[in-house]
DNA sequence: CGAAGGATCGTCT
DNA sequence: GACGATCCTTCGT
């Protein structure tokens, strides 16, 4: 296991939401007095910009909510939606912009399913990480975690997976401005080529590009 | 199985 | 005072 370390975070947002697909992330998680490690594959990201782009938190600047994102990159940024669920970003961007994140929208169950499921109160695994906030939930993440080093030994982090066979590329979901960008980015199987089967990922956007090494 | 609507509260205007 | 980077339940086919 190798933990994905803090100059990978320092290159172009986009890029960093699709180099994440295949990736895995770990939690550790004390429950009823055991630690258990949870986690899974990244299947499904997307990136966030600054002043560049309008979906983001940090168009309108600095501000208590968004500061994460302006400060050190590979860190946690966590934030409360729709008063309930909470999301679960990594900090990224190049030296030249001042804030960006990459929102971590599904992971493919691998560690801890059975406290997963407990967590989720669900044994289907179609359904337990398969939404930003479901992996939330799933993780146990919520904002005490916000601003957390993920390349340090802390109790959450990212490390190097699989080398996805393919990765598509979409516009992003449940957003009222900047539409059409795509960034995007859901784990592509090479023999289905269409990510509609994957059932891990939103099922709501059809595929702009797919990438391919 | 898809569409529609409610939940729920921190954040920004 | 309105809205949201979502999820779940209900209702109809």
């Amino acid at each position: 296991m190798k933990v994905v370390e803090k100059e990978f975070y320092e290159n172009d947002t986009d890029f960093v939401a699709k180099e994440l697909i295949g990736k895995k992330l770990t939690r550790i998680l004390e429950y009823e007095n055991i630690t258990y490690k949870l986690g899974g594959i990244i299947v499904e990201t997307e990136a966030y910009g600054h002043d560049d782009d309008s979906a983001s938190h940090a168009y309108i600047g600095i501000s208590n909510r968004n500061k994460i994102m302006f400060e050190k990159t590979g860190c946690a940024y966590i934030y409360l939606i729709y008063g309930k669920h909470y999301c679960f970003n990594v900090t990224a961007r190049n030296e030249k912009k001042k804030a960006g994140a990459v929102l971590i929208r599904a992971l493919y169950p691998e560690k801890g399913i059975d406290i997963m499921s407990k967590l989720r109160n669900t044994t289907e695994l179609e359904n337990l990480t398969s939404g930003p906030s479901k992996l939330s939930q799933a993780l146990c993440i919520n904002k005490d975690i916000n601003g957390m080093d993920l390349t340090q030994n802390n109790t959450i982090w990212i490390e190097y997976g699989i080398k996805p066979d393919a990765i598509g590329c979409t516009s992003r979901i449940g957003i009222s401005r900047a539409k059409e960008v795509p960034w995007r980015f859901v784990m592509l199987d090479k023999n289905q080529q269409n990510y509609l089967l994957n059932p891990y990922v939103s099922k709501r956007k059809d595929i702009i590009k797919i990438i391919e090494d």
